[in-house]
DNA sequence: GTGTCCAACTTGTCCTATAAGCTGATGACA
DNA sequence: TGTCATCAGCTTATAGGACAAGTTGGACAC
């Protein structure tokens, strides 16, 4: 997997001769792997999509906009500054999504779930110093809120979410205070579905979503700062 | 491929013994291939997070609600049933986001998009009578809306709804009266783009997609008609 | 009853050999 | 000179055998 991870960068980076993907052989050469390790590689990369292997033929790059960016493998070999841009797409998706599923969760909850969603904000609130724990946590609130959907591809959605977060969670740590504001909005959206009030649920998951959006706005400023481009 | 197409189909059954995946040496014994191929069999289900493999432990097979839907070779892999309902929880999905990118795209939208989309209605309504032609551009159509946004992962979900729509094509043709619907659905959109009129291309798409919708949920009916579950 | 150790199973990697598909250049022919 | 067929050399596809390294569960000693 090392090796698709530097064959990724790579690709990302433009740095191939003449754009052409390198062959099993160049591989196994550049990287000092057999070519089996080398094959196994390449299936990796074209289940991704980010290449086209076909008997015969070079291996071909893919388009970058048909990457299968919700991959947690693909993510991880991603330069960190392109998880943090895809880390804001992520947002501005959920941001259209996830206030609707609210509001339609509101309307025919649960009190399973309402339990559930209580349980979350009070592990929440013990967990503000577990910046790692506490996403966690925070994530299955969300996906509490989103299985209401009953989505298969929704749910894809959400879990390379956590994956994104975690990954650029390496860059740069959450800040304390901004975990406690994030249970408190958790808090809001808690009290407007137990009040089966949908137009509430879409106001409070928004402001919370924006709330967050602001803080990723914030701490990119910082990385910017703390590495700036060369 | 053909072997992890077989092995994808054989974990959704659930036809495994004690629910336990199968290892490479069964995989080649069963299929009648070499272990290198059972190998990449395994790492391209690993990618598409079908399976989790790690040295010294057996195969094992991950949550369905983590795999990865949006992949056009998983979505090749599954029973016709299981690619219908994928259809129609994508529609859900499209269904919350492109109506607000179409007023999105609305704002701000330039003179070179409208001509691309003007373009693309003209070679819908000539190409009524070749259905895969026709989707082909539908779908560059939606694409060109939501190109405004800029974003990878939308990109992803638009990607995978063209290999969502040939999928089930295979099994069930579309209907010319449906297409010419679609022509006129379309150029409501545009026109509202025309106009610069956000709220009026929310609707148009709005109302657009859920004509779809309604096709999509007759068309279930037939094949439900045609091949009653056993 | 408990803890340690080892044998069997599993995945990870390597090497070599052969089959089969594609591309571009060479050369024959008109 | 132009066109087309052929083929050499590249590529991927698959096979089989060998060894390394990690995991697990059961046998065995205490």
């Amino acid at each position: 997997m090392q090796v698709a991870a530097h064959l990724t960068r790579r690709i990302v980076s433009g740095d191939l001769d003449d754009g052409r993907a390198p062959s099993e052989l160049d591989i196994s050469r550049e990287f000092g792997v057999s070519r089996v390790v080398a094959r196994e590689t390449l299936k990796i990369l074209a289940s991704l999509d980010i290449v086209t292997v076909s008997q015969g033929r070079r291996v071909v790059v893919r388009p970058v906009a048909e990457w299968d960016y919700l991959s947690p493998l693909l993510v991880e070999w991603l330069p960190a500054e392109i998880v943090g841009e895809l880390l804001q797409e992520l947002h501005q998706l959920r941001m259209l999504l996830e206030p609707e599923l609210a509001a339609m969760a509101a309307a025919g909850i649960t009190d399973g779930t309402l339990n559930r969603l209580r349980d979350g904000i009070d592990r929440m609130s013990a967990l503000e110093a577990d910046p790692d724990a506490y996403l966690e946590v925070d994530h299955e609130f969300h996906m509490e809120i989103c299985r209401a959907a009953d989505n298969r591809i929704l749910d894809r959605i959400m879990y390379s979410a956590r994956w994104l977060g975690t990954a650029s969670r390496r860059i740069t740590n959450e800040a304390p205070a901004a975990l406690r504001s994030a249970t408190a909005d958790h808090t809001e959206i808690y009290e407007a579905l137990v009040a089966r009030d949908p137009a509430g649920a879409r106001a409070a998951m928004r402001r919370h979503l924006s709330n967050n959006s602001t803080l990723l706005a914030e701490r990119e400023q910082r990385t910017k700062r703390a590495a700036p481009p060369r």
